[in-house]
DNA sequence: AAGTTTTTTAAGAAGTTTTTCAGCAGATCG
DNA sequence: CGATCTGCTGAAAAACTTCTTAAAAAACTT
């Protein structure tokens, strides 16, 4: 869930960034009008979080543009004024909710998650090298059609040389990283898990190996296209 | 346009329907909790405005048992009160907004074409995925002719995975969002959630199961179609 | 205030991952 | 040419995670 801010007064902006971050939001936070629409037009957030009172474009035009842009996530309206007149012309604008400060942290969240609970939404993140692709969030790696679960060492192994698609990784560093400084771990453990993504890598039919360089680490390598 | 008016104050409830037949609403009322349900359920209505302060049965009351028998209409909740708790426990019953007297009749207008407006666009009322369809007014879950009523915690935890569908959903995010930060929930708390949710998804007979990613999270998955 | 449902806690069973270890194979080197 | 070193892999053992169930506690309902 992607929540957008728009709020100049710095301190509110934070607060109510950590809140719905707490509750497992992912939010940006924007300080004027203006960054509001180019935020809300470059991205699909799920709510808008909207001030009324702004720099450079106020409240009511940032929604007056975005809706007539076609963008239809929900906005929840915030604001000082407690005029009716107010009220009115947010609504009618096209904000969905309307809420006036200062107001309770339990209202904002049970607002929020009425305003939130009809869309659904996916943040894929991945990590990609020649015709691989790691997803960060399931640790499933993927090669054309063919997906395989990777355990939680396997993935940390193969994140690291993700990081650094070009670059030898020192056994070491690969036993400081993943079994930490602390471990007893030797380059047997090491060599298992090489061992292990190898097989995956094979079943998968990828381009990409795992090479040693004698005495040093292992790198990737990408097989030469025939 | 059909809208319900449940008020038991006469002279407040003509007011109201002689305001909104001006604006070309076909308008309902009704003075009581109980004969709101019957209203409610008998016949389709795009918006129920509804006291809170009622004979018979309270606007609560009556917002429950509308929602636990799948009567997803929006409701317009109005109130003399004006204490957060009141208004997290109405928007969280499964009121869509919420208004206290004394209001401004433009105000009410405003809300009331805001509400009215979403049920001309899409409105989802169920969180969909596979074969399963999860009513987010009455935490029913479904699959083809059986349902069942999920508990509170159960329907929580479910639709984190419903509106991420693919994702990998870490356990510190299901304990964040449906324990709380503050909570001293464990992993087991979650694991028990999970299998009762199974139980569920096996007594449906649905293809969707819920994957464990050891030390990650867990994910939905669709069997195949064979 | 009793009964019902939901939630939490706890503990053993079941299941996975991780580690360990042994054997093999190819380099390396005197 | 052996002897030693380095790296690879499979299989068993150990460690750890997760599942399920049952019972206790808490929260609602009536």
């Amino acid at each position: 869930m992607q929540i957008l801010i728009v709020e100049d007064e710095v301190s509110l902006s934070k607060a109510i960034k950590r809140l719905l971050e707490q509750k497992g939001y992912f939010v940006d936070a924007v300080y004027d009008g203006l960054s509001a629409v180019d935020y809300a037009k470059g991205m699909e957030y799920d709510l808008i979080i909207l001030d009324l009172m702004l720099p450079k474009l106020d409240g009511f035009e940032v929604v007056r543009l975005l809706r007539k842009d076609n963008v239809g996530t929900p906005i929840l309206m915030l604001t000082a004024r407690t005029t009716t007149r107010d009220k009115v012309t947010g609504l009618n604008t096209g904000a969905d909710d309307y809420m006036t400060k200062p107001f309770d942290t339990e209202e904002l969240l049970a607002r929020v998650a009425a305003l939130t609970r009809r869309t659904g939404e996916v943040i894929v993140n991945t990590l990609d090298y020649a015709d691989l692709s790691l997803n960060v969030n399931s640790a499933v790696l993927s090669c054309g059609e063919k997906n395989v679960q990777l355990s939680h060492k396997e993935f940390e192994v193969l994140k690291i040389f993700l990081y650094n698609p070009t670059m030898t990784v020192m056994t070491d560093t690969l036993i400081v990283r993943v079994w930490g400084v602390e471990s007893d771990a030797t380059d047997n453990n090491v060599e298992v898990y090489i061992s292990f993504i190898r097989k995956k890598l094979r079943f998968l039919g990828s381009r990409v190996s795992i090479r040693k360089i004698q005495k040093i680490g292992y790198r990737l390598e990408e097989a030469e296209t025939c």
